[in-house]
DNA sequence: GAAAATATTGACTGTTTGATAAAACTCTAG
DNA sequence: CTAGAGTTTTATCAAACAGTCAATATTTTC
């Protein structure tokens, strides 16, 4: 009986496998129902084994979030630490906005594990965010605005510009039951990732006013 | 002791100050942990009464939450409804995404409780999004593809164009604790709101392509 | 194949939670 | 002012919950 919380290394079989099958459905709990909503009970019922069982892995509630945490934060910044200064800087918007639209697409159970976090004030990753998502965030906007002084894209908020692609991206996760209520089954989950990545790609790059770029009517001034 | 649930009219002083000292506590409670996660006892103690008296007014936890559910919906799908399929296109949606913003700023806890509510799969209004949103979603795409087909603007899917105005515009209630962390103190709610309807104005008008609308370049092809 | 390390279980504990019953209190209409 | 409707409290309950413990079973190691 060794203590495995702080002896990191040597992982039997059977743990690492455990460890996993746990943390698979715990994703799944905390991801529908949050922190509190979700219950060790229905984590252990999914994961298949009795609730001491799993307690022996993880003993308490919140080591399985943080786990999850953890782990999840890492991956989660990896498209936006992928943004290339030196690269053309519509393409590597565009594939900015595919690779997050690709995560919530294969990831929505984190994306909505990390959607509750925040959406119930982030109590126990605002620091993480302080610590690791504000600096990054401050690199890529310095990007973002070197791009926007030489012409290169349009003159915005680059922060603002970072909250868009977040949201209309993670939406198709977050969001996916109503999603799939207004777009009704006809499309599968492929045909949805597809449309949703051809009307953003529109989004960003043109917006919304037609495309009558040759001067032949005269710029049209919104109030 | 009456029966109050039924029979809807005749409510005291004391009812209706108490019905709603209790509604907005538990909007508190549901947006901040979702239906599983908020207590009775928290939403009582919140509210500034006991818990059985609380039950006296509303007997069931659930009656709490669909009482705030039934007049979110309404409210909630309000700016699409004034979306005006006589105005001028442009100013239409302008307004539009500005109403969602408003209410995004104004209405943060409902906001974050419809959040809460399809992030767990919706699984108590599923059927009001069928019968009350979906309709009206439809009716709308076929004002914004009308708008397509006339040249006005620009032709994209209609069903995502509404998603992006969604998620761009709510995504400031929801992952407000974010978008604080990513902002700073510096500027208050009311700067980042500005900033933000500034910023979503030129992305859905104009998009990120830098504006060299009298065609001085060559179209950029992205991949 | 036996000792040691690891894994699983059943039986529990103290607490929180949603909900009820009945007694006691307060307000209000006549 | 008083009778009855409306409101609040005290006391209580059963179920659900997070977490513990010692006993048992299984694997791994030599």
């Amino acid at each position: 009986m060794k203590a495995r919380a702080t002896e990191t290394q040597r992982k039997t079989r059977i743990q690492m496998e455990n460890e996993e099958r746990i943390l698979d459905a715990a994703l799944e709990e905390f991801s529908a129902h949050g922190f509190r909503g979700a219950t060790i009970d229905r984590i252990a019922d999914h994961a298949g084994m009795s609730k001491p069982n799993l307690l022996y892995y993880f003993r308490r509630k919140q080591d399985m979030y943080e786990a999850l945490i953890a782990r999840l934060l890492d991956t989660w910044l990896e498209p936006l630490r992928e943004l290339n200064a030196t690269g053309d800087p519509l393409p590597e918007l565009q594939s900015y906005i595919r690779r997050k639209l690709e995560m919530a697409r294969d990831f929505p159970r984190e994306s909505r594990l990390f959607a509750n976090e925040i959406l119930q004030g982030a109590p126990r990753i605002k620091r993480l965010l302080e610590t690791e998502l504000k600096p990054l965030v401050d690199e890529k906007v310095e990007v973002l605005q070197g791009w926007m002084t030489d012409g290169r894209i349009n003159t915005v908020d680059a922060r603002h510009l970072i909250f868009s692609i977040w949201s209309t991206t993670q939406h198709y996760a977050d969001f996916d039951t109503q999603v799939r209520v207004i777009l009704g089954p006809d499309r599968g989950s492929e045909g949805r990732f597809e449309d949703a990545a051809r009307y953003l790609e529109t989004l960003f790059l043109d917006g919304l006013r037609p495309q009558n770029r040759a001067g032949d009517t005269p710029r049209f001034r919104t109030l």
